[in-house]
DNA sequence: AAGTGTTTCGAAAACGTTTGCGTGTTGAAA
DNA sequence: TTTCAACACGCAAACGTTTTCGAAACACTT
């Protein structure tokens, strides 16, 4: 077991200095081309590779990003890292991957541990949590540390920094006009607590685009699902107590219960009754049938918010305190699940 | 924009020297308790914290370890990466991800790029092309350097090593046992390539329960798909060709595909046919119907590598050559895809 | 007043790099 | 023989820590 080899060991073995063997290895002409030969084939003999913590705290840069999320096993956000991955590897960052478990401490924690020199950004999606609360103290620190932050998906007007997002509203109202145009009148909406951003987005396009075709809301027909609710139920019961036309669900979990359930109580999918999800994921196209759904690209996100970080990385200084906010595209994808 | 402090900035404005900071911070009884208070005090307000790149190049250890996988977007390896994170975490490790998409290269490169003082140690899966070219320089090369690794899943035994594996052979053995107990007999095989070593050990335990049972192994009924290949169409050919009883896949995507094609064919699962399929993820639960399944844990994998990783970094010089392999117990799920 | 002990602090090395600048050596020109 | 480039190399600082060791300052004992 050798341990690596430094500048220091073959400076020694070698007899030269230190700042000799470095200049060597960077091909330097200050060095004469004998002693630089010699160098650097003792250098590749022994597989020198320069030690990456010095240059990073020589440097002040770690070539490493952060990612937070609240979940990996979702779909959804394995797709986004490998997004970032992408571009970071292409660019030569690592990627560092954290998981928030939707806890707003572990969130804080993760961001404080790592804002001391481990890393050169954060790329991340709020924890539920943190949305609840509306805190993002933690946030605004590191900004203010001057460490730049690319926000994603679940994102906050509260703080300033680059976003990706996706048009949650507008995907929500295609998606509901889509079933309006169908025909369809008595459209339900299984959706989440008000408190997540994209759920409360995506709420109010399915009502405007209900409003916009002079359809009348009925509270009846939506159905707010908190995190710990048994969820089942509340389908269930929506489906018996209403004659429902189509269905437009904010997640693939809802929209793929919706379907089972529907099974369960004879309803036939999509002849008698049409179902959309969103996000397009694997149970998407698994299930059966198939669920017609919003399609929101990770990969496309996960590698924009990448690009948008490393930008301002590798720009630096000019720090112009002008931040965009950039929207992924989405798109309606037919399956199954509707006629 | 408040730039990070440092000790030498805090010994500065108190006019005192940097190892008196230091010692304060660490509450050494070497410093007066006047002095220590308000160093303290002053510290707190400026919000001091130490420098993680220098602690990394000072203590020789960054706290961070490296996992290797071939596919994020794999369930199952969303649920390791869960699992190395949360006992990571719990010790205080953070959890770079590289992704190396199955291929040789990118996962020799990872591996070069990191052993270079970036992180203390490796968990990693195989590529399914380094399986292929049974190529472990790359591999070896890390440990001779002193950098522990953990395999997991995908395991070579050209590799002296801690890993982290579930007993493929037994759980397919046991599956097929089980569709065997249900006085199946024509039993088909949907499995992969020989060198994707899961693969190869899942099918060699389908083999043993036939045979164990004095059924006769049909290679018809056998079907080897390799990545790049259209696999629905093969699968159907299987379908059409035999009248099978059972089927006994070694993936999710092959079991779930299996049942679409055959609701296709009119062929009613599991009625007249059962499927059993391996891995437990998302698409066998929200599969129609849903599938029975070998449960094999991620997160109780990941947590497990992380453990083994963890211990070997921190027991150190104890360095005792003596490699253990964990085998972690799976359990056979019933659904609604077996009689 | 000298010696001893204690308390409190600072200098410096170390981790492994990079790089600006100084210096010694060489060779050729004057 | 002197002078001056050009060349080849080394010194040292810097990045931000921790820690060992030495030393100053002071009190106390004889």
């Amino acid at each position: 077991m050798k341990r690596k080899v430094t500048l220091k060991q073959i400076a020694k073995e070698l007899d030269v200095s230190i700042s000799t063997v470095s200049k060597s290895l960077k091909n330097s002409i200050e060095i004469s081309e004998d002693t630089r030969q010699k160098i650097q084939a003792f250098a590749k003999l022994y597989n020198y590779k320069p030690n990456n913590i010095a240059l990073s705290l020589k440097n002040r840069k770690t070539k490493t990003i952060c990612i937070i999320i609240p979940e990996i096993i979702h779909h959804f956000f394995a797709t986004v890292i490998s997004g970032v991955e992408n571009v970071a590897n292409e660019n030569g960052y690592n990627v560092l991957v954290c998981l928030s478990d939707e806890s707003f401490d572990k969130e804080v924690i993760n961001m404080e541990m790592l804002a001391n020199g481990s890393i050169d950004g954060f790329i991340m999606s709020l924890s539920k949590e943190t949305q609840q609360k509306k805190d993002f103290h933690h946030i605004v620190e590191v900004i203010n540390q001057g460490m730049p932050v690319v926000m994603f998906d679940r994102v906050t007007n509260d703080i300033l920094c680059d976003k990706v997002i996706i048009d949650d509203n507008l995907a929500a109202f295609n998606a509901t006009q889509f079933l309006i145009d169908k025909g369809f009148r008595k459209i339900a909406l299984i959706t989440t607590v008000d408190y997540v951003s994209v759920g409360i987005l995506r709420t109010q396009g399915y009502i405007k685009a209900l409003k916009n075709n002079d359809l009348n809301v009925d509270e009846n027909l939506i159905l707010k699902i908190e995190d710990t609710e048994n969820f089942e139920a509340l389908i269930e019961n929506l489906l018996v107590n209403n004659d429902l036309d189509a269905i437009f669900a904010v997640n693939e979990i809802f929209a793929v219960t919706a379907i089972k359930l529907a099974g369960k109580l004879n309803i036939k999918v999509p002849e008698e009754l049409s179902i959309i999800g969103f996000t397009d994921g694997i149970i998407s196209k698994y299930s059966t049938p198939s669920i017609s759904t919003v399609s929101q690209n990770g990969i496309k996100m996960g590698g924009k918010a990448a690009k948008m970080l490393i930008e301002r990385l590798e720009s630096e200084d000019e720090k112009d305190e002008h931040y965009s906010t950039e929207v992924i595209e989405t798109e309606l994808i037919e399956r199954e699940s509707t006629i």
